[in-house]
Order: C-alpha cells, then structure tokens, then sequence
DNA sequence: TCTTAAGTGGACGAGTTTAGTCCTATTTGC
DNA sequence: GCAAATAGGACTAAACTCGTCCACTTAAGA
C-alpha cells in the first residue's frame, strides 16, 4: 500500500485549514470543528505539528495555533516527516542500518535512491497545493503531470 | 516511514537472486540458503510473486522458480504492487474511497497526484537496476541523480 | 489573586496488521 | 510407488496504530 498513517492525513488536514488565514491562529477545538475530527486527535496531531515546528502554539486563554511558515514553505516531506519518520522505503535503505544480508543483497544502495526520487517528489509539494490554494498549477497538473527520474 | 513491509524487502532480495542468473530455474530451498532467508519465508514470498505473475514456477522434482521476465521488464512498482497491494498514500487517494470529509479538506486531489509521481518514479526502476547489475547506470546516477515533478 | 481557557506530556488499551511457521494436498521425475 | 518439490491455507505471536484520557502547566482577564 505504500501506506501512510492516518495521522499524518489528519495532519494535512489541519495545516490546511489553517493555511486557508495563514496569520491567523485557531484553537484546537476550532480546528476540530472545522475539520470534523475529534477535539483529541486534532489536539494529539497539533502537538506533533508543533514540536516538529511546522506550527507556532499560544499557551492560555485565547491560545492557538498557527502556522509557523507561509504555506508555501511547508512541504509534504516535512509533513511526512513528522508522524512517519525519516522517509525509509526499506530498513536497509535508512541511516544506520544493521541488515545483515546488506553484502549478499546489494539491493540498498538502487533503494536508496528510489527513496531519494521519492522524496523529492515529496519536497516539491506545498501545503499551498496541498490546500488547493494553488489553483493555478493544479489546472496545469491536469495538462501535464510529469516526473522524470534520472540514472536512478 | 513511507514503510514497506518487510516480505517486499525479501521479494526484492529473492528477485535479485534469480535475476544473477534469468534463465536459471532454482527451488525455494536454494535460494534461501543464497539470500540467507528461512525456507518458509522464501517460499511464502515467492508464492505470492508467482501468483502475480513476476515468477513462474514448475512442480514436482526438480522443480524450481524463475523470473517470468528479463529483469529489464520487471518495475519497482510491480514488484511493490506484489505484497503493499495498489499504491495508495493516504485513504482518499485510492481508487472508491469514501473520505466522510472530502469536501471539506480537498486535499485528495494533489495526494493523488503526488501518488501518481511517486508511481512513475517506481516505474523507472527496473530489477536490472535493483539488483546492481546495472553498474553503468548506477554511476551515472551518482553524478545526476535527479528527479522533477511538474505542476502537481 | 483567583478562575478559566487553553496547550503539554505521557500512559493506556482496543483493534488491526504483519511476519513467520506449520500442515496438508498436489504435482512430477525417476 | 517414492521422493522432491510447489500450492494453498490456517494459525499464532508480536508489533504497531489510533484514539482517548488524565494530570500538569501556562496565561488572560475579572
């Protein structure tokens, strides 16, 4: 499946409702009900957010949060990153792995890079386009959604 | 961590294995010992590639399994396709979900997008490539390896 | 200064998924 | 007929995910 949790698509979810007023900050409860999802889970998905620095949190009454970039500057890798990790196709294929089969194998060095061509594809998506802000290029990826992967 | 389960890896690891040698038939049992699996994980592996058609098998004595294809022929995202079934990020970007709040986030249409540039990118990668036999072209993706995805 | 609204951190449990093993049936070569 | 091999499926143990909850901290405002 190539799955990813579902956190991390709550999390999407969240950012985008929040970059809809990028300068304005929301409570949890706010975003909940904006999003549909639980108080709690919205709550447990901003506190990753926020200590992976993605969002900027207010403590104590009329406290919130808010972006901590334009949505411009936040991309679906550092999205990723927050409830998945470090983007690792395979054991082998992460820092400091311990695979016993590596020489035998020599597959880790080809996923390597497969995880590299993934993850800038990752990097060239804004929450901007993300939260369908970027109508623009959207009816440009209808006409031509291109991706070229190079030697790997 | 954009994971993928671990019987994938070994599919990869046993694919490779045959791809040393195409035209070659080898029993499960042979090529556990090469890859350094246990026989039953292998066997169940190569069940599963057999059933999609990346191995083809004969029984009785002297029987064995081989690639169905050169290894030039077989992708990532088939062999992928194998064990994590389609490729789907997130719930909303498979084909007939039913997202309760698709209206409300919109984000499904650049998921699916950046699904179907990760998919291309696994589609580049072939098993020739994955098994290292490929050396030229692993140069040349050290000097460049480079990918680009337009107007998700 | 007290109350209240809000985020913070951590723990917990049900449910689901995955991985690995084992058993039995089937096929084929000798 | 026997041995060697795959085919199919059932089963279990472990790991992980998700959602929830609770006690604590912080800050605004009366």
């Amino acid at each position: 499946m190539l799955r990813i949790g579902k956190l991390t698509d709550y999390a999407t979810v969240v950012l985008a409702s929040l970059a809809e007023e990028p300068a304005r900050h929301r409570a949890a409860a706010e975003l909940a009900d904006r999003t549909r999802l639980s108080h709690p889970t919205v709550s447990k998905v901003l506190k990753g957010l926020q200590r992976a620095g993605l969002v900027v949190s207010s403590r104590g009454a009329h406290g919130g949060y808010g972006l901590a970039r334009p949505p411009e500057q936040i991309t679906a890798a550092q999205i990723l990153d927050v409830f998945e990790g470090p983007i690792a196709i395979t054991e082998c294929s992460g820092a400091g792995s311990q695979c016993g089969i590596e020489r035998q194998c020599r597959v880790g060095g080809a996923w390597q890079r497969v995880n590299a061509a993934i993850r800038r594809a990752l990097e060239d998506v804004t929450l901007r386009q993300l939260a369908g802000l970027d109508s623009g290029a959207l009816r440009i990826a209808d006409l031509a959604s291109e991706i070229r992967v190079h030697g790997i």
